[in-house]
DNA sequence: CGTGTTTGTGCGTTTTTGTGCAGGAATTTG
DNA sequence: CAAATTCCTGCACAAAAACGCACAAACACG
């Protein structure tokens, strides 16, 4: 087994469960516990997983952890918030993901919007909530821990009755040459879904995420119509993006 | 279980309760007194509890002088939980309503429990989350914003589909006459369908609620196999559900 | 091709960490 | 003030991590 093979099983374990032991993952992929630390140890420099005595934790745990930790990169993801927002109508239906970018979308929804929004996302969903006017539409199925979304059959399936009019997503890595990528095996499952039953797909992603890939894969770009980053849409870096066809805001 | 872990969950607890008593805390955990003292001790350093003798408390507890915000009757639904926390062992599919009465049952769950917990109630799930062994089922549909459930035909059809072994619900009336009553129309729509998909249905009530009625008709007192509230269950209150074939906890 | 280098992995040994236990000190409580 | 808790300190022990080393496979390159 290739060691990035067996970084990715592990991080999906981790993605999945929340909690890995470094004694278990030895006796399941047969290599040394040592080699399980060090794989933890180099998945934790690059902040994939948390790594703690015994095994490591992934990063969702954390959040309760540090409850009032400001956001990552929150002034960007206002911006991106804003244009996206721009984007909506009233009595429109819109498919949103989870992440932060779209939890930054759903505070600063204007109230007077009156819309349909759907989403498995918990943390979204408690947004839209707050909203006076917005209609919202859970889509139920197992909740992932770490991710902190519906995920599984059941969810997918509701998803694919549906035909929204549009579709964000929060977007983990997008590159030319890979397209859309994620590290969450479920979470890409989801994200494919809204994808095929939306009529419009907008990914919101800081730029740091521009040029970047994870180890699965959800779309090629040609699948996608728009890119909502905090940067203008002249900057050099959107440039091939657009001549993918993209529409960049 | 790691160290982390558990001091996420002591953290929850104190969050959620304002006090947690090492005591308690140990036989929860099952561990040594000695170590959830010095988890207490680690998470005052580092600010995210107010260690005292016995225990410790929330950080909002010390700064609001204004500690009477309790959840109404609060002590009873406690006493409630625990009573109904009885019933629950681990590998049981378990469906339950919304209502605080409910909430304080799932905040009280002791962490080693691993048993699946399915619902709509926003509130509920937020609670399930957190705990570390509790696999989550969410029901999905739109979302009533008065009662923060999911109610609607989806959601009644997926809660036919199953068969729980046990169903909690959070009661709003109940008399010998009337049976079970409540005051909300799409409520009532989903308690009817979990009590019809459980083999066991548990209303948990507080006192006073008993013998009162409201206008909208759930089901017969015959449909329920149980009723729990914070009276002792030789209580005379008590003595027409029991001769009605009703078990009172 | 051969040889030096890098990389990935496992194995002891030593350190560090996490946990429980015992006994005495400190504190609450009635 | 006396009894009962709870806390602190030091210690023991097991589990995990860190470190250094060995070795083999892959790679680099003249």
């Amino acid at each position: 087994m290739l060691k990035k093979e067996r970084q990715a099983y592990i991080l999906h374990q981790v993605n999945l469960h929340n909690k890995v032991l470094s004694s278990s993952l030895s006796v399941d992929i047969n290599v040394s516990e040592d080699t399980i630390r060090r794989d933890l140890q180099e998945l934790a420099e690059e902040g994939k997983v948390i790594k703690v005595h015994g095994g490591a934790l992934s990063h969702s745990f954390s959040q309760v952890h540090f409850p009032v930790n400001e956001v990552y990169s929150q002034s960007q993801k206002i911006k991106i918030a804003q244009k996206a927002i721009s984007l909506i109508s009233n009595g429109m239906f819109i498919l949103t993901s989870g992440g932060t970018t779209i939890l930054e979308m759903a505070r600063s929804l204007p109230p007077q919007l009156k819309a349909t929004f759907i989403s498995g996302s918990i943390a979204a969903i408690l947004e839209y909530m707050h909203h006076p006017n917005i209609e919202v539409i859970l889509i139920g199925d197992r909740i992932s821990k770490s991710s902190k979304i519906t995920v599984g059959p059941e969810a997918i399936a509701k998803i694919r009755q549906m035909k929204a009019d549009i579709c964000f997503l929060g977007t983990n890595a997008i590159d030319l040459q890979h397209g859309i990528t994620d590290n969450d095996w479920e979470v890409v499952q989801l994200k494919r879904a809204m994808i095929e039953s939306s009529q419009k797909v907008v990914c919101l992603s800081i730029a740091e995420k521009i040029n970047t890939f994870q180890p699965i894969h959800i779309c090629e770009l040609n699948k996608i119509d728009m890119l909502i980053t905090e940067l203008p849409s002249d900057d050099p870096l959107m440039k091939p993006y657009i001549d993918a066809g993209i529409k960049v805001l």
